[in-house]
RNA sequence: GGGCUCGUAGUCUAGUGGUUAUGAUACCGCCCUUACAAGGCGGUGGUCACCGGUUCAAAUCCGGUCGGGCCCA
């Protein structure tokens, strides 16, 4: 019996003891980037259904020669790991000195990593575990500094006072990527301005508004626009200004524009080059009158109170809005303005479209997701956020005459906030410097994870790296800055290809989620179907597509996992152990099938292996494995003639071995333990050859035996409707059909169906009937 | 609101102009045959979402409708 648990176990162990994936370079390289999993979470199923899309090529193609780069990395920065430290251990940056903080951050990241590594090595990726990086290593973050400030110098990294957008709860700055939409409960107030009724969601900011705007088209206004009207409470005067933005529907069709309510106010802002009054700054409100330092809420609750006093208000309206909210926490962004470091990108929208065009998507149809991103753009990428745990920024300010100072990049990496290095202005001499507080925003080195993998290896001659695998989730975050700084750096594409796989649903076509209870664990699935069974389940599906998770998935690939074994078991019995025979020369009619069908079937895999078509490339091997393979040929030789006996092993071993070769990538540890029966002295079958086409071993008995089996199956049939065993003999049986063919071959079809006189009659169709 | 994508037996799925629409699973019947009953053989089951158009020919191409999903506002 096949104990699979245990089997699967012992070649883990074995592939991670004698380092079988470890890369060498040569002269026909591959090279793959691979998404560093983040630390605070565990590897769930959707991880255990898409990591196998890139084992998948990486197996494929170290077989057929190339030498394989498959890095493996860990995210370990920002946010997520801060809120996982927290959870974790306690602390928070109030209690523990800064430097601690990191300390802690990076020891629970550390030991995170090497617990998650067994589970992503237990599905048996074939990548350098042994020699990952991690993204906050001394390593990443010197590299993430060095191009930080590459582009600090050219000009492309800026810091600059401007609107950003802001998270209240993470109080941090965020950028245009971790924004989510959502709706909303909330009051629209109804507010008299100088006897124009406005409507706001945000009458807490009435100090802060610069004009009041309507629809051109709206003939309620036509007569003002221009004018100037005061603003309730505060009593300033702004203009009445048009703009077709504005929704006539929404509230009285006028709208107040504040700095900055949200970010349509901004964009307004920035077109007219209106005024600003900033009341808003670091989620406090302060108009000197009304608001002192006061929180949001607070603040409206305050500011209707006022309106009421003075009958401003008409009425207040509950209504459903839609908001942008940071995506980590759900809380709405709010627009704030302060000195952030920016990278420049909107004024080469057109060359990072270039950019996708020339990238190879899988599937294609994605790359219009990472089209409408780029022209969608309205923001420079905002990369500083005021977080702890991250890469820090390699620069101080000098507090005497504002210049900014640039680490050395000898020094790197460097972090100003925890070294004191006697740092002195370039400029004016001064040292009273202070250093930047701020750190990068994590995407600001998951960007450059090309550049990492690759000069790690020392190796930036591999530049651009053969393919990225990646969710579809993050196309516009990963991959667009991915390109982003790679046009910047390089002017080259960051791949050649990009391979995007999608979610993974319930059995119902929901999203799993812990609310749900849905969830499933990819380890219980390893403990019930194993390994194999789940990167089986993982090839069903064609690239880009959504999969949801259904048992019968994993019952078919623990059935192929079982098939295989048996199917050498049987090989084993019919050949008493001992491989035999020559195969140069082809005699039997059923081994010239058998090859002619081998043959088509490498030819086909292979085609679709090289088009990422994984899905495809299994079902032609299926196919054949099972029907031609097991269910027929395998049958056929258990009784054929005795002469054909010793090419029947060679045979069938030949195609058993290179069936196992073309599973290999997608079940690797099933098809290792069967290679090494046959191969005891192979260091691994992801190390041998995959099969080539050889036409020379196609042959015209190929459409005979074909022929032989559908007559095979009309017997069958007819045993079947008399309810009786395919092994129970029949004395005489009569055979309409092909009679030349039948003749040829009619040893074949009485050794298998146990038919002693068969009688031919010519015919076009098939028939069969017993003679009594 | 815009974009992308999908709609094929109970369920999942292949198929992008041309025999009788693929396969899996479920279901029914038979068979323990020199491996495998988690197997084999046979069978039931489909107005290819709907409407219209192009064509000798449409699941496939075009337009529209309805319904899912995702991305972006």
């Amino acid at each position: 019996m096949l104990d699979i648990v245990s089997m699967e176990n012992k070649w883990r162990d074995y592939w991670k003891k004698n380092n079988v994936f470890k890369f060498t370079k040569g002269d026909k390289n591959f090279s793959i980037d691979t998404p560093p999993p983040t630390v605070s979470g565990k590897m769930h199923l959707g991880h255990a259904y898409s990591y196998p899309h890139q084992d998948f090529i990486a197996r494929y193609k170290r077989m057929k020669g190339y030498n394989v780069f498959y890095p493996w990395g860990f995210d370990d920065n920002g946010l997520p790991t801060e809120r996982y430290v927290e959870k974790t251990r306690n602390v928070t940056i109030e209690n523990t000195p800064l430097g601690d903080y990191i300390e802690i951050c990076k020891e629970e990241s550390k030991k995170a990593e090497l617990e998650l590594a067994d589970a992503w090595y237990s599905i048996g990726l074939s990548a350098s575990f042994n020699d990952y990086i991690d993204t906050s290593s001394d390593f990443s973050m010197k590299m993430s500094q060095k191009l930080f400030l590459d582009l600090a110098r050219s000009g492309r990294a800026y810091r600059a006072e401007a609107p950003y957008i802001r998270c209240p709860t993470c109080k941090t700055a965020i950028s245009q990527i971790e924004m989510k939409d959502a709706i909303i409960d909330t009051d629209l107030v109804y507010v008299n301005f100088d006897g124009i009724e406005i409507a706001t969601t945000r009458p807490e900011m009435l100090g802060a508004c610069v004009a009041v705007f309507v629809n051109p088209g709206d003939e309620r206004y036509k007569n003002i626009i221009g004018k100037k009207i005061k603003v309730p409470l505060y009593g300033n005067e702004v203009p009445v200004m048009s703009d077709e933005s504005i929704d006539m529907n929404f509230g009285t069709g006028a709208e107040m524009l504040c700095t900055f309510g949200d970010q349509n106010d901004l964009e307004l802002w920035r077109k007219y080059n209106l005024d600003s009054r900033i009341i808003l700054k670091n989620d406090k409100l302060n108009d000197s009158r009304y608001l002192d330092n006061i929180g949001i809420k607070e603040a409206r609750k305050r500011i209707i109170e006022e309106l009421k006093k003075n009958n401003y208000i008409i009425k207040i309206e509950k209504i459903k809005h839609s908001v942008n909210t940071h995506e980590r926490c759900g809380t709405p962004i709010e627009i704030g303005i302060s000195k952030q470091w920016y990278i420049k990108d909107l004024d080469i929208k057109k060359e990072l479209l270039e950019f996708g065009d020339k990238i190879e998507w899988i599937p294609e149809y994605m790359k219009t997701r990472y089209d409408n991103w780029v022209n969608g753009l309205r923001w420079d990428w905002c990369i500083s956020r005021q977080r702890y745990f991250g890469i820090p920024f390699p620069v101080w300010y000098c507090n005497k005459c504002g210049t900014i100072i640039y680490a050395d990049e000898k020094d790197l990496p460097v972090d100003p906030r925890l070294v004191n290095k006697n740092i002195k202005c370039p400029a004016c001499g001064s040292d009273d410097v202070q250093p930047e507080r701020d750190v990068m925003d994590t995407w600001a080195t998951s960007s450059i994870s090309p550049t990492l993998y690759l000069t790690h290896i020392n190796s930036m001659d591999m530049y651009p790296m053969d393919v990225r695998f990646q969710g579809h989730d993050i196309i516009t975050s990963w991959a667009f800055t991915t390109i982003l700084r790679s046009y910047l750096h390089y002017n080259k594409i960051p791949w050649k290809k990009i391979a995007i796989s999608g979610n993974v649903y319930d059995p119902f076509g929901q999203k799993m989620s812990k609310s749900k209870g849905n969830i499933v664990e990819p380890k219980d699935i390893i403990e019930k179907y194993g390994a194999d069974a789940l990167r089986f389940w993982g090839s069903t599906t064609m690239p880009g597509e959504n999969i949801k998770l259904r048992e019968q998935d994993l019952v078919r690939g623990k059935k192929t996992v079982i098939k295989l074994y048996n199917s050498l078991n049987l090989l084993k019995i019919i050949s008493g152990g001992k491989i035999q025979g020559d195969i140069n020369i082809i005699k039997s009619p059923v081994n010239k099938w058998i090859m002619s069908k081998y043959e088509k079937t490498v030819r086909e895999v292979t085609g679709y292996m090289d088009a990422y078509e994984v899905m495809k490339a299994r079902s032609a091997l299926d196919k054949f494995f099972w029907s031609n393979y097991c269910d027929n040929y395998l049958e056929i030789i258990k009784n054929d003639n005795e002469e054909y006996r010793n090419e029947n092993i060679a045979v069938s071993y030949l195609i058993m071995e290179n069936v196992l070769k073309m599973y290999s990538p997608i079940m690797p540890f099933i098809t290792e333990e069967l290679y090494h029966e046959i191969h005891p002295d192979s260091i691994s079958i992801a190390l041998e050859k995959y099969p080539e086409y050889d036409d020379k071993y196609l042959f015209n008995e190929e459409n005979d035996i074909d022929y032989i089996i559908s007559v095979i199956n009309s017997i069958r049939a007819l045993k079947s409707s008399l309810k009786i065993s395919m092994a129970a003999p029949i004395d005489s049986l009569n055979i309409t059909g092909d009679s030349e063919k039948i003749g040829r071959y009619g040893y074949i079809i009485k050794n298998l169906m146990h038919i002693n006189n068969i009688k031919i009659t010519s015919g076009e169709n098939i028939n069969i009937n017993v003679i009594q």
